[in-house]
DNA sequence: ATTATCTATAGATCTATAGATAATGC
DNA sequence: ATTATCTATAGATCTATAGATAATGC
């Protein structure tokens, strides 16, 4: 014990391998900042692998492309917001407070994170099948949105476009946070959440119950939120 | 008259020069597809250029580079609702009203069109110091928006973050349209600007009356609308 | 003469693969 | 022997420029 690891393996051209985290997430956290920052096709698999701390051809041992990499971090964006969608579906509460919890774990969950790593779905070569995955879960959280809606106004017509209207104001806070950074993230995520309940048509007169028991319903269902900075890697 | 026109300058390699517009404008059409539905950096100036029925080079017969063409397109984008906001500020209405008749004439603008325009302010690369231009008129409209709360709300701490989170869901639209075709845009606009004041703390009951002052108003200011699919050129 | 286009190309990328090398593990 | 990295490079781009050419205008 206390024998330094030694590592398995010929060292980086740079000395700096040493103490870091493991490779792979390093490309991750590269490809993360660059890609949020510069676009994905604008950066380039050397300036990713440079980044890291390697060269570019050793990106090809931990990823089969760039596209390879940009999947995993995009599917690291919406599961964690996809796991709570489902775990407040058994909790007893009140669909607005549900709602309202939803909103605000989503909003944080977008905000927080040492990148806009949310950003990522707005580059438009997302649309490509490539991205299969990522792109059902987040259908998925978004019918749970609507789930709620339906729940909380009956049988109202017109929910699918309250739907894609609440969604939209949840996902446009990656757009906020393009353009400034966001000091206060857990006011900022309430008053989002606010707002979405507003949205869905609950009055102000309620909100201040919601607005409780949804902290208290977040609270209970103990949705471990995404360590900062890094997409979890469930894979 | 009746003579046909007769363009000066070398014909087309594509046989097809004639009946069209000029070429310009066609690239800029293209241009807008292209950045649109694949991206900015993964689209060729090759692949503009021949989308638009010439070759490679003849782009820089007009442009100075593909970022002039970007920074064309994305001027467009913005204006009409700058203007709209402008034209708002001095007509004699409710704020509500007002509010209610720039989120509607935004989102029906975000949504009207051959292209998901709007979807160009999402490329990471807009950040670049090059579009100053572009990001003076969204902060101005963003600035719009929350004079708008501002009346409405009086002095109510937080005015800054309501403004965010309106602007974001109107702008959230983008992402909307992105994922799927929106059928009725009048319907889907008029909704949106229902919940852009419902967020803003208008109660429900007031609504049917607001709606109808935002309708009249939108009415009198007759701000031209874009013509389907190519923004306006004010250059 | 002027203009809009063309063809050709230099120089700078960038991705992905092949194969060498420098560690540890046994 | 295994592994993580490296160096080198082929082949495919892509941007921007130089200079030719095919129209109209006068």
């Amino acid at each position: 014990m206390g024998v330094t690891p030694g590592r398995v393996g010929r060292p980086r051209a740079t000395g700096e391998s040493a103490g870091e985290r493991d490779s792979r997430q390093d490309l991750l956290d590269a490809a993360a900042e660059l890609f949020t920052e510069r676009g994905y096709t604008a950066t380039s698999t050397r300036a990713v692998a440079e980044l890291a701390g390697l060269r570019q051809a050793s990106l090809y041992h931990y990823f089969g492309g760039k596209e390879d990499v940009l999947a995993e971090l995009l599917e690291g964006t919406v599961r964690p917001s996809l796991r709570t969608a489902e775990v407040l579906r058994d909790v007893p509460a009140s669909a607005a407070a549900k709602l309202w919890a939803l909103c605000r774990f989503d909003i944080d969950l977008l905000c927080r994170g040492r990148h806009n790593l949310g950003a990522l779905y707005l580059l438009s070569e997302v649309s490509a099948a490539r991205f299969a995955g990522f792109r059902r879960d987040r259908a998925a959280l978004k019918a749970a949105y609507r789930a709620l809606l339906g729940e909380l106004a009956g049988p109202v017509s017109g929910l699918d476009t309250r739907a894609d209207l609440l969604f939209g104001l949840v996902e446009g806070v990656i757009l906020t946070r393009r353009e400034k950074a966001i000091e206060d993230v857990a006011a900022f995520a309430s008053a989002g959440a606010d707002a979405g309940v507003r949205l869905a048509g609950c009055a102000e007169s309620d909100l201040p119950e919601i607005r409780l028991e949804g902290l208290s319903v977040l609270a209970t269902g103990k949705t471990e939120s995404t360590p900062n900075g890094s997409p979890t890697a469930h894979h």
